[in-house]
This record gives structure tokens, C-alpha cells and sequence, in this order.
DNA sequence: GATGAAATTAAACCAGG
DNA sequence: CCTGGTTTAATTTCATC
């Protein structure tokens, strides 16, 4: 993982269609170096996967929810019980096990309000030893970004 | 926007990669068409691009915090200003302007505790008329993906 | 590790129904 | 809107340095 791994990826998290000739070019390299380099950063995992990244808005999903949640018993059955459940739910746009007050922090996204009661009320509410649910909403979209700088 | 392109849009979330060809053969349909909605749904907005996802750990970006910010006070300059040197901060992924108590949640990414500090001390703080800050760790990521279900 | 060329495959375009 | 063929360009492989 030298300088040149890095600019690639930089690169490829900016846009993934961009092609290794071009790639190659800002980095005064040929195809093939760069090609294979890719290649690797596929293969060790850096690069996990290439995604399409949608406009949530025109796709009808531009209702943020932060949703905090706390369990009634902490034991790890329960625990892990939540975690699979939370993986099948398809508003669930991220989740995470906190340290302090709260267990869990559940982005979801939904197309109204009216649905975000729908999940609550019939999905995230069914799940088993759940004791707090506290959620609030986002007004506004400051920052989103899948590029991390490296 | 019909229930083929809401097909192409999944595959595409799922991996940017995949051939027109191959999204053809799941559609039976030929590359020409699929290749034409492609496009449309480019130039239309409802792919915003593509991007390579990185693996966090491997980059050394495995610190996630979750930061509440509250201003002091709430003139549209002040929070305009906050929302700009916000923009510029590298390791912010995400950025919410919040109902509720709290007036923004900051997603933040960085490889240490002790990165984390010199973030806050160094750069969040910085920025004028921050109130009160308040950070939580993330022990698990449980759930994360660029997914929208459509 | 890189170059450069050759082979393979996909993207991009277009005439026609 | 789709089919199918053609052109153009990118990917992938490989011999060589």
C-alpha cells in the first residue's frame, strides 16, 4: 500500500467509472500497472465493492430517521437476536452498537412519516426485549460522503 | 420509471460493475435497451454515480464516533458558517441538521481515540459558536450499506 | 514492478421495425 | 421501446525488460 495504491483509491471512491487509461495518465503510469494494482486492492479487500449511489429523494426515500434504542435485558441472546432481525429490515440504512447510554443507533429511511409509524408501529417494535425507542428526525442533509481520505 | 428500471436500479446498488449483457440476461431483454435505461436514469439524476466502497478497518478508519453538536446561538449565519467548515472536514462521513434538542449529529471516522481527540481539539472545536458537544463510540457496526430498497 | 502489444470483451452507436 | 449489427474503446493477458 504505497502512495500510488492510495491516489488510486481515491480516485476509484470519487467515481468508479472512470477508466485505468485515465487513471494512468494522472498518475504517469501505463494500463497494465494500474490494471493490476486495481486487481489487488480488489483481491486484499481494500476495495470491498462498487456501488451505484442513488438520489434518495427522487427515489422516494428522503425521510431521515436517527432512531435510539435500548434493550430491557442486556444478556447476549437478546443482543444478537436484535442484530439479526435488524439486518433483514429494509428501511434499516445503518446500525450501530453504541458504548454509553444508549444500545443501539438505527439510521432508517422511509418515504413519509406516515411509513416511518408503519416501521415502527410493525417492525422495529416487534422485535423481542426492546425498552426504549427515542427517535428524531433530520431536517436537513449537511454532509454524506462514502469516501473515506486516505 | 417502471419495475425494469427499478430492477436495473437494485442490481446497480448491489454492483456497479455487472455487464449491460448480464443485466439483460436477468431481464430477457437485449443489451440495447437496458444500456439506453442506463442512461436515462443517469442523466435524470436517479443514479448520482458510482463509487468504489472501501473496507474502513484496512484503510485505518475503524474509529466511528457519533457527535451531537448544539450551537449557542441560532442566527441563519452562524449555523450557515457551521454547515460550510463542516463540509471541509475530512474525517466527517455525515452531517445532520436534527429536530429536536440536539442541533446536529456529526458521523465521524477516524483510526485512533487519540485521532479523535485532535479532531475535536483541533478542528470541531474551532469552528465558532459551538455549544455543547457530545460524543458516543461506536462499539459495532451492525448494519451499513449505500442500499435504498425501491 | 513497469512497458507495450495482442486478444478478448464490453460500451456506444445506429438503422430498422 | 425493442432487436440486432457495427464501430469504437476498454479490459485482460502476456512476452519482455
Amino acid at each position: 500500500m504505497d502512495e500510488i495504491d492510495k491516489t488510486i483509491l481515491r480516485i476509484l471512491q470519487k467515481d468508479a467509472k472512470i477508466t485505468a487509461k485515465e487513471i494512468a495518465t494522472q498518475l504517469n503510469l501505463t494500463i497494465s500497472p494500474v490494471y493490476e494494482r486495481i486487481r489487488r486492492l480488489e483481491k486484499e479487500g481494500y476495495i470491498k465493492r462498487y456501488a451505484a449511489i442513488l438520489d434518495k429523494e427522487l427515489i422516494g426515500r428522503s425521510v431521515t430517521g436517527l432512531c435510539q434504542v435500548s434493550m430491557q435485558y442486556h444478556n447476549a441472546a437478546f443482543i444478537d437476536n436484535f442484530e439479526k432481525q435488524i439486518q433483514d429490515l429494509e428501511e434499516v440504512q445503518e446500525c450501530y452498537h453504541m458504548a454509553g447510554q444508549v444500545d443501539f443507533i438505527l439510521k432508517i429511511n422511509v418515504k413519509s412519516l406516515e411509513d416511518y409509524h408503519e416501521f415502527v408501529r410493525y417492525k422495529l417494535s416487534k422485535i423481542e426485549n426492546i425498552g426504549v425507542l427515542n427517535t428524531t428526525f433530520v431536517l436537513k442533509e449537511i454532509k454524506h460522503t462514502s469516501e473515506f481520505y486516505i
